[in-house]
DNA sequence: AAGTGGTCTAGACCACATA
DNA sequence: ATGTGGTCTAGACCACTTC
């Protein structure tokens, strides 16, 4: 054996503020330093870390990109109470419906663990014959049906696909396979008759459709997820950052 | 007199690493640093800007993030070719049609200068009975037309709108309001009659419908673009980086 | 007034690229 | 071998928040 850590990447040559933001993360995920609170000071964390205070500080800088950690100025640094306003993430289903005061349900309408098709094989960049939990669900809010979500993930990153509860990633990230970059693409399109049951709506409504693959840090692909969102009823908000293209 | 100095935003009391990233994005707009190539050595911008190596660093950093220049190390830091692939924003229009080789056109459908409306003024931030440029064009691909863009600017941050070129970007470049941040809204609905005879689509065909409000860095609002992109055409593409919404 | 984050310096060593 | 970016330190002063 080699020593501790059973994670899949080696910690011991990663820069210090690296590993200072892992050991920050973990003690926030385990609830030992609990949401909403503050961080001990950064002169503090200089002590008890063993380390300078800018390298504490870009290691609280890359929590603060992930969402975790928000600083204020001459008050101190925070854990981010709930994961909130997502960035370049979907505006999003449960946010949206919560807001509103609706009641959000999922409905499992599959639920299967079954060997890759060749495009699954291709964009999951998974082995020849391996093997993917498929997911569908049907995201409710309000007693309505609201989006279709079917997503396709590598069956050894997920734990017992019987035990899921509704939150796919809470999952994932149990398995140390959170999903941290990815791609989406966007584009509208008309209700086909199956969808459009499914969402009890007319055919030939308009619909988004959203294609999602999802990324671990170490840029292994996580989820494949194709979904179809009522167009009358949600729309996609994403922040843009530089750089613009001239258009 | 105070002294040197045009622009609106004051840079007296920035710090440093702000105003080195001005420096140097000047620098390489009026083309003193040509792109493609490669900036000086960190050690040297220390002492051409008179700072020590890490408020260099935290300038570049900027720069970088704003995909005006990349680093490689023990090779160099360089000025980005061709402003390239745009993180969160749209996929995009000359982008896409070119990639296919089909000739891009822009024909006006309006330009003109009028009093902002109450939401305009609302959503722009614009003191009351303040001036608007309204730019509405059809942008075309292969001689087919694709989009539909209504553009709505402050009329004190462009030049004249009636030698404007295709690009709104480069206008506003100009006169130094050059968006850095946004926030964009994306939704499917069904092409009504007028958009679909813009578009020579027919009537309830799918379309994208986007809104989109772009900023200065210094966080006033530059414009507020209502487009309609057709959808069987279209789709748009986003990357997502953490933190991720649990779903 | 005391504590916090925000900025800055001068110097050091390492890892990588290039010749 | 030299030069480049990547990381790190110890200490300093400023601006802001909190009491």
């Amino acid at each position: 054996m080699k020593s501790a850590s059973a994670h899949s990447s080696e910690h011991s040559n990663s820069p210090i503020y690296i590993k200072l933001a892992h050991r920050l993360r973990q003690q926030i995920e385990d609830g030992a330093i609990s949401a909403g609170e503050a961080l001990p000071s950064e002169r503090d964390l200089c002590k008890i870390m063993g380390a300078s205070r800018v390298t504490v500080r870009k290691a609280t800088e890359l929590l603060i990109e992930e969402g975790l950690l928000s600083r204020r100025q001459g008050s101190g640094t925070y854990v981010t109470p709930r994961i909130q306003a997502p960035g370049s993430f979907l505006s999003s289903f449960s946010e949206d419906a919560e807001a509103r005061g609706e009641a959000t349900d999922t409905i499992w309408i599959m639920k299967a663990i079954g060997s890759a098709t060749e495009e699954e094989t291709r964009i999951l960049e998974l082995p020849k014959g391996a093997d993917v939990a498929r997911l569908s669900r049907v995201r409710m809010a309000g007693g309505e049906p609201l989006a279709i979500e079917n997503a396709v993930v590598p069956a050894d990153m997920l734990p017992d696909i019987t035990h899921l509860g509704n939150s796919l990633y809470q999952a994932l990230d149990q398995r140390g396979n959170r999903p941290v970059t990815g791609q989406q693409k966007i584009r509208a399109a008309l209700a086909g008759s199956t969808e459009a049951s499914l969402l009890s709506i007319p055919e030939n409504s308009e619909i988004l459709r959203i294609e999602r693959l999802t990324r671990r840090a170490d840029g292994r692909p996580v989820e494949l997820t194709r979904s179809a969102y009522r167009g009358e009823r949600y729309e996609f908000v994403s922040e843009l950052r530089g750089p613009f293209v001239v258009l």
